[in-house]
DNA sequence: TTAATACATCAAATTATTTTGATGTAAATT
DNA sequence: AATTTACATCAAAATAATTTGATGTATTAA
């Protein structure tokens, strides 16, 4: 059983490209890149402490965090009544070139 | 002269992130994509070559187009009465990891 | 046990993006 | 010269994403 299909001469190959949507999606938003680019820096924060560092209201930070995590951007957990949130840094990775790795994850340089 | 800032201990570094965004909305989008994908297996095409291939009015495209071209990840000519768009590769390069370069343009594995 | 803190979620309002169909312009064909 | 083809652009309609402020539920602190 041959596991590789062909590629279609119309070049529209099946490549889940709603997968990848999401995921762009996720990133093309400045407060959402900013978000990442802290929590790249800090590690692991609650949200407590991430919303004097952005400024935006605290029901708007819970909004775009949901997105990053639905995009597994960024993980979550729950430590008594704080939410810490971090980096996927290997999801990133596997997304972003070297070179944007350099700028949003100043560690990875 | 020292011409490296210091990166500052709020995390909030001088990024650009505008420019960052705007590349990241043209990607977010799975028919953009779609035309990303079908470029790079093309090489160059013009818009009445895209038509067929990707299911949409020709005014819609024209407007992807327009994003995609407005993100500098694909670029344009014009030959007579045709308009040949092509994939920026070197933009893709910098923009995208090996890993999905090597989805989104299969010429890259 | 009351009050305060740390969130998530919800509905409504706002704003941004996308889609559609029509129209315009230029080059190419007849 | 009249048609046809290849596009871009435009305005209106449709859809989607974001913002806001209020409320709810735990957990912790007083």
């Amino acid at each position: 059983m041959n596991k590789e299909l062909p590629l279609l001469n119309d070049a529209n190959a099946n490549i889940n490209f709603e997968k990848y949507e999401q995921k762009f999606k996720a990133l093309a938003d400045q407060q959402r890149l900013h978000i990442i680019h802290i929590l790249a820096a800090k590690g692991s924060v609650c949200v407590c402490d991430l919303t004097p560092l952005i400024d935006m209201p605290q029901s708007k930070l819970s909004y775009h965090l949901k997105i990053l995590l639905g995009a597994e951007l960024i993980t979550k957990e729950k430590r008594g009544t704080w939410n810490y949130y971090s980096l996927n840094v290997e999801e990133v990775k596997a997304i972003l070139s070297d070179q944007l790795c350099c700028v949003f994850l100043p560690s990875c340089c």
